[in-house]
DNA sequence: TTGAAAGCGATACCAG
DNA sequence: CTGGTATCGCTTTCAA
């Protein structure tokens, strides 16, 4: 016993015991002031908030969830983080999920699929309440895991493909159809795809395939692919687009997967003295911030990333709470900018 | 409020002990079969190993974490999820802990110190290994809370004031200095400030009273502010730039608080007719993916956050096996672009 | 309104 | 090598 006392001592971090011990009540009354205050006598709900006050009480939540029925963490699975890519979708989805006292436990994958599987096992064994995850693409063991869970699963950002239990996103090959629709609305023929394209990135190579249907649709030559496996970024684009003019002089439009990297497009068609939107267009996804600010400025497919965040939280919810599993469309806006302002011309 | 997860009773979860009963053995075997695998016989191992695939076992941690002596969570507190301010920093942070096996629970106080209190004590409720968590100005209750954990804090960012335990960042009243100098360097001598500067980003703040300082230590007018307290992004620049100029016309330099306000900035200065960096010189803070492509490319200060991710990494996982607490400064680093460079005219 | 006692799932220390 | 058994801190009946 005397062991016992001084070993917490030791450990200096109170427990539900030591408020009890130090109000002289039972350790249940203190729980129950914690979360069922009106069922504690106002009088002593007040000594006891004053000695965890006092003590600088923090439950402990692993107790809390190993014994109880809830468990507040809500895991959030991403394949990148890079570049704000996802960060706005965490940023609103974490911010709507602390309205409800859900806390996020984040995992990034980086596109890796061996990653994945390891670290949807380890949020697994946290035993979130849900689990939200970027992609509707993923390996059969993590299916099989996260089916097997028994919790709700909100896959995010895409829609196109299989969907274990609810949906928040869109079809990114109409995005790439969109593109493409852009592009020969605006007279541009000679299509090139650019940009950076994961193994592991099923939506980029969505959005590729729906800009080859419809350019195929329309009747167009073939689209004309260089692509690379790296992380996308600007020097990235200016050295692609090089190459790819090197090539092939013919092409006067280049649709790339993300703004960022047709930052470095831009600025290597200017160093080739190709005038855009004239000699070439370009359009790209993503809306990044600076999207507007660069010259030409860029036209651009704007993902609704806030709203995609907010309406996985309100998902995560009403699952949690028993509603039905279904797929929410996101809709996305294309954003015309210079960098395509043929027309008007 | 709380929320109760999918009934536990109608899910058969499999445990420790089912695995056990399945295999024969007591639940103890199993547990060691996991955690010290060369302790259990090689056959025995197998059939263990073959009843935790079939039954899709994943540990609960909770469980673990109770019992055991660690949690293997590391909390991380941001102000901010936008524009990848501190995005890249979680990216190689979160990497760099999973080689160690420990998991992020994430957290974003969106620069609101009473979210901050209420964040830091819900990660702590989860008995985190080490807190990581952005900048040194938190509110007492936040620093009591933190110190009275007991366990590792480590101070990411910003490394000027009281550190509680240990910091990875670098000063942010140098990085305003070094604006202010290599404007008067350039040959600005009227210099304004302009941004997002909210009330509880002392970082700017800091950035913003260094530039002051160099610039009266240089002899210079005082420098005229422009700020507001809502989130950056470029139409906050045009705007206030654009306002600025109007009462301020003798301005010729303008340092801001971030790239992508200051991408704002060119636009408005463009619209204005003022010729960069002739007319007026512009200098940011962050190097934000896209300042080497927009027009004219933007001088800015590039601090290293992918660095002092993996730092903060390493600093925690020292601090965990007893090291001593310190202070780790990460150079940033001044870029210069087109932006300021007049001197070559 | 309050308390006693039985878990929750895993770990750790001892025996066998 | 393998198996009891006592925790870990909290929640949850069930009584009082």
């Amino acid at each position: 016993m005397t062991i016992d006392i001084i070993d917490k001592e030791a450990r200096n971090v109170p427990t539900l015991a030591s408020i009890a011990e130090r109000v002289g009540v039972s350790v249940n009354t203190v729980s129950r002031a914690l979360r069922a205050p009106n069922t504690v006598r106002v009088e002593l709900r007040r000594r006891i908030n004053a000695a965890m006050e006092e003590l600088n009480y923090v439950p402990n939540r692993l107790a809390g969830g190993l014994s109880g029925t809830r468990s507040d963490i809500v895991g959030v699975v991403v394949t990148s983080l890079y570049y704000s890519e996802f960060a706005s979708i965490i940023d609103s989805l974490q911010s709507a999920l602390l309205e409800r006292d859900l806390q996020v436990m984040l995992a990034n994958t980086r596109y890796n699929a061996d990653q994945e599987l390891r670290l949807v096992r380890s949020i697994l064994s946290w035993r979130p309440a849900a689990v939200a995850i970027i992609g509707v693409d993923h390996p059969p063991k993590v299916v099989e895991l996260l089916k097997a869970s028994g919790i709700p699963i909100i896959e995010m950002w895409d829609t196109g493909g299989d969907v274990i239990d609810t949906a928040v996103g869109f079809d990114h090959t109409q995005v790439g159809a969109a593109q493409a629709d852009h592009l020969i609305a605006q007279g541009y023929r000679r299509i090139a795809f650019l940009g950076s394209v994961r193994e592991n990135d099923k939506r980029a190579q969505k959005r590729l395939s729906g800009l080859e249907a419809a350019a195929a649709a329309a009747g167009l030559p073939e689209i004309t692919k260089h692509t690379a496996q790296q992380g996308g970024n600007p020097e990235l684009g200016e050295r692609l687009a090089t190459e790819l003019l090197e090539h092939h002089p013919e092409i006067d439009a280049i649709a790339c997967n993300s703004d960022v990297v047709s930052f470095g497009v831009l600025r290597a068609l200017k160093k080739l003295g190709k005038r855009v939107p004239e000699d070439i267009g370009v359009i790209a996804f993503g809306d990044n911030e600076a999207a507007g600010c660069v010259t030409p400025s860029l036209t651009t497919i704007r993902p609704d990333r806030e709203r995609i965040g907010k309406l996985t939280a309100e998902a995560i919810v009403a699952r949690i709470n028993g509603s039905e599993p279904r797929i929410t469309i996101v809709d996305w806006q294309l954003v015309v900018r210079e960098s395509t302002q043929r027309s008007t011309l």
